[in-house]
DNA sequence: TTAAACTTTCAGAAATTACTGAAACTTCAG
DNA sequence: CTGAAGTTTCAGTAATTTCTGAAAGTTTAA
């Protein structure tokens, strides 16, 4: 497992964005290793082709397991473990966004609903409670609807996307078309 | 400045959540608290709110106000500076994704960009940078996306958000309605 | 100009996080 | 059962990040 200089560059280049994203640098590269190479590798080419120790490999390993990123294989006839990306650029992103989401936004909401329950006991509580109202309420706004965007699936995900400012003109389209309602 | 156990468990928490969100404990914390404080504070004031060294604040402040979400205040007649998180919260979240977005998607999309430009030395290049290509796109994508969805404001998004699943449904209808064009 | 009241900086200490590598574990063939 | 080929764990070490506090800087009043 050779890497070019090219390869090389992209990998380290994730490793260093790793801790940006969420995990460390080795699991950064490991993925990124992972993401490039055409065939399922071994616990020890990454280890070789990254110059880390195989103990690192495998913690790298196991925590991408966690993330749903990387999936384990068998060659058959051989007891070596293969590993590879699991599935297309699109689905990865996809549980990265997924994983980040219960990670910075669901313990913050828990705590936020558990605090609001609470009877404000001063001036200062019950200004700071509007306030945390209102972190509570955009953070959920933001979860409910990542979580229903990624229900859309790719396609229409994608049409969204393209449609980029024409997003406010579709409203507008969608406004006049159901005026019936009233809807604020 | 006397925090009560309420007010607390929220700093402390908004604290051990701030290394999730790009900054760290301290800085977190400084955030929370003027968030939730009525009236401009002083740096003092942040410092033994919260038991930490003058310094640290000076430094944290210094980073949120590179982050725009803390701003400056003098009261006439007074040297003290006083602090205080400037916007709504809703302000303050369009920051905090912009700010990411800068860390998080754009020293990547520089570089694949660039990687992009060589030509393949071999297969194995070749094929990465299919993968890479595919990378590129969708950072792209949800980078271009994310600025023009800040450009419609809050209010449109706001609607948007609503709008949920229903997504799904306005595109449909504009699909129908603007039958004409040949869009895939 | 001096000093008081305030601020920032930054070298080094403390705390946290990541990594190594040897030992322990697992699985399978013979 | 034994050992070979593989994997994981984790105590200790290395690297990185954060925090402190004393020294240096700034601004204003007199």
């Amino acid at each position: 497992m050779q890497l070019t200089p090219m390869l090389e560059s992209f990998i380290m280049h994730f490793g260093e964005m790793g801790s940006r994203w969420g995990f460390n640098r080795t699991v950064g590269q490991i993925v990124a290793l992972l993401v490039i190479s055409e065939e399922p590798i071994t616990a020890n080419d990454i280890a070789d082709a990254l110059r880390i120790s195989r103990g690192n490999v495998s913690m790298g390993l196991k925590e991408l397991q966690a993330w749903r990123l990387v999936q384990l294989q068998h060659k058959p006839g051989e007891r070596k473990e293969y590993f590879q990306a699991c599935g297309s650029i699109w689905e990865m992103a996809n549980r990265v966004f997924e994983e980040r989401r219960k990670r910075e936004m669901d313990p913050t909401l828990t705590l936020l609903r558990d605090i609001l329950l609470d009877k404000p006991a001063n001036g200062a509580e019950q200004h700071a409670q509007v306030k945390l109202q209102e972190i509570h309420d955009l953070l959920e706004g933001i979860s409910k609807w990542s979580t229903e965007l990624q229900r859309l699936g790719p396609d229409k995900l994608s049409t969204l996307m393209k449609l980029g400012s024409g997003v406010g003109k579709v409203l507008d389209l969608k406004d006049k078309l159901l005026a019936k309602p009233s809807n604020s």
